[in-house]
DNA sequence: TTTTGAGTTGTTCGA
DNA sequence: GTCGAACAACTCAAA
């Protein structure tokens, strides 16, 4: 049997066909391209629920996809398995000419283009991968010295000069369609094929108004406004042009900018120093002797902790996937500062919940609130819940729509006492950096 | 090499 | 009610 001689473009984090930096050097360069995607059983089967809103998500991502591809004579084939048995058996079926897809550059991402890289390249089939999920990546933003940056300020004023230039350049050209692999309609898995139930998500719409945009930094810290764009998720699939957002927010809004800058900045710290991933960016904050309080922990997971603003915001999250950006820094703070629980905990409940979730940004966040992370809140700077509940949901508009039952007595009582826990929280993160740094002290001795 | 200015998002205290 | 200082020094980036 003649195999049919194809180049396959694999889908992961970049699911849309408009300036998508791969598929289009794949059709322009190559022709004959076979879109893939693989729902990978590794990552699936980590999942607790059965009901997940981002297999969800990317389920209806890809049939909408193959729907755009099908009205072009093509299709896509979607698979389900370990990406390296998968390939194993697409190296079976097709005589494959080429593999592109698009940079990720998460851990376990990079771990398995290795794998797959590794398997092509020994078929003699060049594996080719495209910047895709962000305007610079890796070590294209440094220091005149060539080191990373680690302050966001001047990292952003590089990033921007090294923007300007480039942001009159065209979106990758779409001309090249013709060269999609013509195919009969190929067959998806159902979700239920994949052992998942179809969830309540509701998708954010993939663009964004001007309007909203140029009066960013006006709405965006009241959580009962429609005041955010609601793209995270999309740049997190890929289902918008990371391209296309950030020239629409140059133009119209630096604060906006800003924000797709904070995601860049959080990648890079991510790419150039790995170890925070499980471990504090900087290690004075790792003597930190975190309260292991199970009870505490759940009353934070299930909004039970008797701050409102806290509380709305953690059964937003539950019920939908999605948290105001304000009220995520309101809750990791209280987590980390007020409870005193280790920020890993809830890194690691954002990363469940989450439609939205980014490693790095993530990660970033919540080094961030607990101060440990590089250019972090102070560890002194301990936000106030019912100030902040005061300053940014003065109606009560947003803790009214996910605290129903606030202002009755069915309201759970503070779990802890803003002043002691403030005053707790300090004290204890000011002894463990005073000893981390007389340890620093003595080993200077040293020489 | 040294120096200088600056650093996401806050809160509390006391004059 | 308003305002500046303290919180705690530290490290980074760039000249």
């Amino acid at each position: 049997m003649n195999k049919s001689k194809v180049t396959i473009h694999w889908f992961r984090r970049d699911l849309r066909i408009f300036d998508n930096h791969g598929l289009l050097r794949a059709l322009k360069e190559h022709g004959h391209v076979l879109p893939l995607f693989i729902f990978d059983t590794a990552i699936l089967e980590r999942l607790e629920n059965r009901s997940d809103r981002r297999v969800d998500f990317i389920h209806r991502a890809i049939t909408g996809l193959k729907a755009e591809l099908e009205t072009r004579g093509s299709s896509i084939r979607v698979e389900h398995g370990d990406p390296l048995e998968v390939w194993k058996r697409l190296l079976e079926t097709y005589d494959i000419q080429a593999v592109t897809a698009n940079h990720d550059h998460e851990p376990y991402a990079l771990d398995r283009d290795n794998t797959i890289s590794d398997l092509l390249k020994s078929n003699g089939i060049p594996f080719r991968s495209f910047k895709d999920i962000s305007i610079f990546e890796r070590g294209e933003v440094v220091k005149d010295d060539g080191g990373p940056y680690t302050v966001f300020t001047p990292y952003a004023r590089k990033w921007r000069a090294q923007f300007l230039p480039i942001m009159v350049e065209p979106f990758a050209s779409s001309e090249n369609l013709d060269a999609l692999w013509k195919t009969e309609a190929l067959r998806m898995p159902s979700l239920q094929d994949l052992g998942f139930l179809p969830t309540d998500l509701r998708i954010p719409p993939p663009e964004v108004g001007s309007q909203l945009i140029s009066n960013y930094h006006l709405t965006r810290n009241f959580p009962g406004l429609e005041g955010t764009s609601r793209m995270s998720v999309h740049l997190r699939f890929g289902t918008v042009s990371p391209r296309a957002l950030m020239k629409q927010g140059i133009a119209l809004n630096g604060a906006f900018a800003n924000e797709l800058i904070w995601r860049e900045f959080y990648m890079q710290v991510l790419w150039h120093f790995p170890h925070v991933v499980d471990r504090a960016f900087k290690p004075a904050y790792d003597r930190i002797p975190w309260q292991v309080n199970e009870d505490h922990f759940t009353s934070w997971c299930e909004g039970r902790t008797g701050y409102p603003l806290v509380d709305a915001g953690m059964r937003e999250l539950n019920t939908t996937g999605h948290m105001h950006n304000r009220v995520r820094m309101v809750v990791s703070s209280f987590l980390t500062k007020h409870l005193l629980l280790d920020w890993r905990w809830g890194e690691a409940y954002f990363a469940e919940q989450l439609l939205d979730f980014e490693l790095s940004s993530n990660n970033g966040g919540w080094q961030w609130a607990s101060s440990s992370g590089c250019d972090a809140a102070p560890y002194f700077r301990v936000f106030n819940p019912t100030l902040q509940l005061e300053k940014f949901d003065p109606e009560l508009t947003y803790v009214k729509r996910w605290v129903e039952e606030y202002g009755t007595p069915n309201y759970s009582r503070p779990i802890v006492v803003h002043d002691v826990a403030r005053k707790r929280a300090i004290e204890t993160y000011k002894m463990a950096l005073d000893s981390a740094r007389r340890t620093t002290d003595k080993q200077t001795q040293l020489f």
